[in-house]
Parts: structure tokens; C-alpha cells; sequence
DNA sequence: GTGTGAAAATGATTTAAATCATGAATTAAT
DNA sequence: ATTAATTCATGATTTAAATCATTTTCACAC
């Protein structure tokens, strides 16, 4: 369990107590919300195991993928200066999180120097994450950006560990990638064709098989003119 | 003076020697590098005056524009828990920062509950900047990108406080514009155009007079098709 | 199995913005 | 002041991707 072995090793034993005494356990099915932009701040969430999308209102009202979220990852921690969450979590598949409401873990962060270390360290790559990914919407080619999404899947859900090599462990709709990328479904799915036909992958139904990793990170990173 | 400030707020007096003894003021040119990606993070900067921007490299070897900074704002915390800044600083205008060592500041965020708290709450602002900036960048528009744009050099520059009403106090290059709204300052200058045009805002050479912010605020938000 | 709805895939058309080309204006240098 | 250099400005052309319109495939329910 991610967040039980983050605190035994950052509190002393009696602030490891508070914390399982307070913490909670929650269940969501793939589609539900977790929590919502808007709502006021409870707590902050830990995901133990699923998968899960961040969302952002824009300005046009629709949702916008702010960053995906998977197992190990903590949720919830915009709200720290803020009365309400500034973004919505949703689950894609079958999601487990320990929730621990926020005066709790302040308390904890206030005596564990360790804690606020690590949570600095996170945001701190979220931040650098955020920052990445600014500067590659900023590149206008699609098709990178689109390679780059796929990387994305890879690093976020991992492969499957069954009979196929490097099957994506779980595959956004095209809908959600060219709401990640800045494009339109039609794109992401020509994309995807011709990705298919230089072999870098291969298609089964809405299933991705990543083929040719190396040749997808050349094109990620403008290696690879076609 | 804005880190002194800061630290007189948040440290006992003792620590707030030891900041005073460790601190160094620089002084920068427009157009120096304050730091520079790759660099060995030395410490952390807080700016007393100036106007900076934040770069980091992107696949294409150029430098992207990922923030503004001005007075009262931080630079190099990125470098947390990084060896290396991941981003450049280069000053626009002439800047004065304050500098203080890593494991100084760091020996203060220890004993410093408000130090660790303000630090949290300017990267969870910086966090959700940043998602704003990614959600804008999604949106296709380079019209209400580069509303947008404006909008956020009167926030974080200001306008001019001399004879004429609502002129920018510094005004950035339209490439550099572009650079940040991922598009060409073809389209930039055309956009200016458009929006001179429209009254919203006057060009007086490079220098720029928002005219009717309300108006520009409506374009920013999509509310105003044309 | 068959039906229904959703998601994926493709083709045709339009459109907006990038690119290319050139010229004007502002700034800096001698 | 004159030249050179940089930045700003516009027009013409091309191109890539959005939009619109259908068709196909897939997944789930009955």
C-alpha cells in the first residue's frame, strides 16, 4: 500500500498512527469522480491502484485533460492554498485511494521535515511535468505531440504483463488524446494510421501495441522528419 | 526590499541573520542569462526588480518561454530536486535578485513552518499557472492566445505610470509573443492588428496601450467571437 | 445470434494559419 | 546625420489540419 509505506518511512510511530486512524479507504468505477473541480477542499487523495485522468474546465466549458494519474501518485494537492479544488479527478478504470483529510496531513507535514521534502520534491517534478508539456503543445507538428501522448501511456499505465509484447496496460479513447494533445479525434486516428503503417505500432480494435519504442521516441523528439 | 521581507515574516531573528550574512545581491543587464539549463543548482533567487523570462529548451533546440517573472517573485526553486536547473533565467529589463545558497534555505524551510508553507503555496500557484497557461494552449485560437498573452503582461509587468494611460511597462518582442503563444509573429502582428482595429488596444511603435481591457478580458475568455 | 449504440476509421471540403517574400519603420552604431 | 541592423508590418501563396459527412467496426445487451 503506497501511502502506508510513504508514512512509515517519513513520521514517527505516533504520527503513523494518526494517520491510520484517519485515514479512509474509497472505491470508484471507471467514469466516476473522485472529486470535483469546485468542491470545497477535504483532503488529499493517494492512489493505491487505477487509473485515473485529471480535468481542468476551459474557458469553452468542456473538460480539459490536465494530467493522467496511476498508481504511487498523489491527488488532491492544488488545494493547498485554495478553498476549492481547481481541477476534477476522474477514474478510468477501477481506482482504490486512501483519503486523509487536510488539517491531519498539515499537522503531519508540520513535524516531519521529511514530509514536506518529499512533497516539495513532488510538486516540484509535477511542476517541471506541467512545464514539459506546455512546451510541447507549443510545438505545432501533431503528429509529435501525438507520439509524445503515446510515450505518455507507456510511462503513466505501463505494458500489460500478459501474451502480447508491450500491448499499452490500458489506452485512452482517441477523444482524450487529441483533448491531451490540442487536436481533434480525426487527427489523433490518421495519426494513429500512419503510425501503423511505419510500423511503430500496431492496432487491435481501440488496443495499442507499441512496436517500435525507439522509432516512437525519435519521433517524439523531432528525430524523425516522416 | 522583497526577501528580506519575506524572511523577517516567516524566521526568528537568529535565522534571519543567517540569511542576512548569506544572502548576495546581483545585478543584471537586459539580455544576461541569470542562470542557465544544466547549470549545477547553486541556490535560489528572489527578484527585488526587473523583468525576467523563464526558458527551457525544447525538442527543437530553441528556447521556449514557459513564465514571466517580475518583482517579488522566485526563481531556481525548480532546482529542488533537481542537480540541475531545468529551466534558463534571462533578464529583460534591468533586474536586481537577491541569492541564497541551497542548504542555507534549505536549513531555514527546516526550523520555518511559514517558509515551507509560503514555498508550498507559491508552487501550487505556479502549478496551477502553468495547467491555465497548458488548458489556453490547448484551446486553437491564436486570437484569444494572444489575448491572453496581453492580459498577462499588465499582470505581471503593469502598465507605465507616466503621462499616458494604460501603456504596458514593458512590452516583450512579438516573437517572443509568439514563442509563448506557440505561433509565428506573423500571426501576432497580425492579430495586434486586428485588435488595434477593434479599438481594444493602440500601437505606438513596439509599445503597447491596452484600450479597453474589459473588451480584451471578453476576447481572453471566448466570449467575443470577433 | 441479432440489434443497438458508441467508438473508430476514412474520404471530401473548407479554412485558418504557416510559410515565403518584400518593404517600412524603428533602433543602434559610427 | 548616414548607414546598418533589427524589429515590425503586409501581401500572396501554400499547406496542414479542422470541419463535415459517411461508413465500418466493436462492445454489450437482449
Amino acid at each position: 500500500m503506497f501511502s502506508l509505506k510513504l508514512f512509515s518511512k517519513c513520521c514517527a510511530n505516533e504520527w503513523l498512527q494518526v494517520f491510520k486512524v484517519n485515514k479512509e479507504t474509497f472505491y470508484f468505477e471507471a467514469g466516476q469522480r473522485i472529486f470535483s473541480e469546485g468542491e470545497v477542499v477535504k483532503g488529499i487523495y493517494f492512489v493505491e491502484k487505477g487509473n485515473i485522468k485529471v480535468l481542468s474546465k476551459a474557458h469553452d466549458k468542456t473538460d480539459k485533460i490536465i494530467r493522467l494519474a496511476s498508481t504511487g501518485m498523489i491527488l488532491g494537492h492544488r488545494g493547498f492554498n485554495a478553498k476549492r479544488y481547481p481541477v476534477s479527478a476522474e477514474a478510468l478504470t477501477q481506482t482504490i485511494v486512501t483519503f486523509i483529510p487536510l488539517n491531519v496531513f498539515l499537522s503531519i507535514l508540520k513535524v516531519s521535515p521529511e514530509m514536506v521534502i518529499y512533497l516539495l520534491n513532488f510538486m516540484s517534478d509535477e511542476l517541471q511535468e506541467a512545464e514539459l508539456r506546455m512546451k510541447n503543445l507549443i510545438i505545432l507538428d501533431p503528429k509529435v505531440r501525438i507520439a509524445i501522448i503515446l510515450l505518455k501511456l507507456v510511462e503513466v499505465f505501463g505494458y500489460q504483463k500478459k501474451e502480447v509484447k508491450n500491448l499499452l496496460s490500458f489506452t485512452i479513447s482517441r477523444t482524450d488524446m487529441a483533448n491531451m494533445g490540442g487536436t481533434t479525434y480525426e487527427t489523433v486516428i490518421r495519426t494513429l494510421a500512419i503510425f501503423k503503417r511505419d510500423k511503430v505500432i500496431s492496432l487491435a480494435g481501440k488496443e495499442i501495441v507499441i512496436l517500435n519504442e525507439k522509432k516512437l521516441r525519435q519521433i517524439a523528439t523531432g528525430k524523425m522528419k516522416d
